[in-house]
DNA sequence: AATGAATGAGAGTTCATTCAT
DNA sequence: GATGAATGAACTCTCATTCAT
């Protein structure tokens, strides 16, 4: 749990990013979290803006390195995977979470462009497990382009109030939200505590290594 | 559809407030953007920050306001028009929910606790339609909490997507997350058109006069 | 002779660019010159490049307008009346000068661009000058092109030591200089003190108006 | 041709000030062109300031030396050597010799002056030729100290734009320099090449050792 | 000999705000 | 009602320099 200088740069950075916005924190603001002055923050960092970008990307990209790794062997299981995932995920990470999903329209277009890219290519994760089940006759939903952007943003809330200190358990947080989902798409009623066990350790693999 | 300077100020501020953050958002944008000189903004406003809380405050107020009016005989019902109003407030006027959604932590605590007591009050709405539903049979749902949070998120992020100018009618927008909605719940499978009919003109009574 | 604010802050700008270059100059340094704070001077400048950039073109300008107004029947005369307008600018405006004759590698391509241009125009009234003189058989000189580039050379020169307080008039300075470029072409000797005469009248209408 | 580090430095200090000047050239771009560390370089020199002060000193003992070594029997003669010293030096170091005629204004009072006094003692040279020649008529020149400086601030120039690669070769600049200087000074037209060529050769051989 | 890490000071520029006109 | 002028504080970032390794 001790960071050295350059991860806790970036945990102050990820801490104060998402309490306060990106614009919201100076550099003296990430010096003193970080404790160090503000001008050795530029050894560890380019600009205030790579050091945005940089968060993002990691954070997308271990968000897919665990999709990658999700169980599911039928479009139920496979949307209640993903559900989890992104619950659990912004459950134990809310604030790079926050700021990945509040902070893009800081990003230059050049810098956006590659987190967006990361973005979709996630979120077609979603859309191509909801089509198959519809497809499979296991959901039924008539707008399924609206009813992911629905899913997606109602797990992103789980960030911005989830306790681990709460009444609620990481597991019984990831298996109510993907029982949601799964009714929001009209699928059977299921119990889903095998797939998001399953699910809660890859993201702890994923989580695991230094930031 | 002409406004005056003072209107121009607020729909300036709404607009860049929405885009580009509060703190992204400099002074001398605002007066630029109202078309008039920076030290002429202070004839129309207090500071920056009582701009922005002004801006939530009233969102929040007719968003109460509208509640107010709402139809609704059974819980179902309720509930569907609740969440009507949030989608129909949410997809007409994207720049100032945004605002309302993100802005928050910006206010210091003095402003924040009116604004927060505003939005208290209105989720309370949604509180009281979900638990009368379980009581009267109509919703089943082990985690009324949770879901109501889970809800509000989802309706939330209609004003980050919704365009008018997509394949969706403000109806079918609203219907479809009503019907989302009765879904998470457990409610029996439903239509909710009139109800949707009777919110929209609710909304667009509250927002008509000048903002 | 007294300067309003922004006219304050050319003059401290050309002072502080000529004594301590450009990149030697802060702000803050031009700021106190200026009497008043260094948020203020941007009311009356752009970057510190641009009002780099303005200084060096109104001094050019303000030298091609003077040029065109120039004395001179035939070469000698010309070159002479030349001369004296390069030698009576750079005595009277030694600041001015300086900083055009020694800042121009500050300004990014762009900037420099325009500036040459005014340079080369400039330059070329000395080349056909001395071109016409050999033509007409009253210079000999078997290098034109250096000969000019030395000639230049020699009078930019006086803005660096040149003291009004010293033995010279203006006049004998320029007088000397007429006679000294004279001699480096092969004229005949010759006495230029009614073009020198002239020139200066030219000079101090120039220079007369606000900087 | 392969310089050692200490050199490196050195050379690319020399290209940088000259390029950028002493306060446009940072202590990084001193480090990447002379391909070391940033710290490593105050292994070889002491502050920046003193490694221009180095710069300086070295290339006007060099220039001293060399004059020492002039040919050059009577003035007209030996004011063509001097011409042709500093013409060859300020072409064929045009780097260095740029620094010391435009970056003296940097130094500290301390350091400048014992940089002064080098320059006033190389310029001296010129005062005593030029005196000598006008005592034995040889030259003719009502303004002496004027022309003086005419002619060196003349001779600078030549480092701000001769090419080796252009049309005119060293020994015809400086031949042409010193008809020039000659001329300037009233003396008979005279042919100097013989005494450019020795002075080219001592110019030569003050540079060779390693820098 | 070489350098990563560190920093106080300062760079140019913009901030939100005030006030006399 | 409108604004040019003004500013202290703050912004992001770079400066020249030092030092432990």
């Amino acid at each position: 749990m001790a960071l050295n200088t350059g991860e806790r740069v970036r945990a102050s950075a990820v801490k104060l990013f998402a309490g306060k916005g990106f614009h919201g924190t100076g550099i003296r603001d990430l010096a003193q979290a970080a404790k160090i002055s503000s001008a050795s923050l530029y050894h560890y960092m380019g600009t205030k803006e790579e050091l945005l970008a940089g968060i993002m990307r990691e954070c997308l990209e271990r968000l897919l390195l665990a999709a990658s790794r999700l169980p599911g062997e039928d479009p139920p299981e496979r949307l209640a995977a993903l559900v989890a995932l992104h619950v659990l995920t912004h459950a134990t990470q809310p604030d790079r979470t926050r700021v990945v999903d509040h902070e893009l329209h800081v990003l230059s277009a050049a810098a956006r462009r590659g987190i967006v890219r990361l973005r979709d290519e996630y979120e077609d994760l979603w859309t191509v497990a909801i089509e198959d089940g519809i497809r499979a006759g296991s959901f039924h939903d008539g707008q399924p382009g609206v009813t992911r952007l629905a899913l997606i943003e109602m797990c992103n809330g789980v960030s911005r109030w989830y306790s681990p200190r709460g009444p609620l358990s990481l597991e019984e947080l990831a298996d109510h939200y993907a029982r949601l989902a799964n009714r929001m798409l009209g699928g059977r009623e299921n119990d889903f505590s095998i797939v998001v066990g399953q699910v809660r350790s890859v993201v702890s693999t994923v989580w695991k290594k230094p930031l």
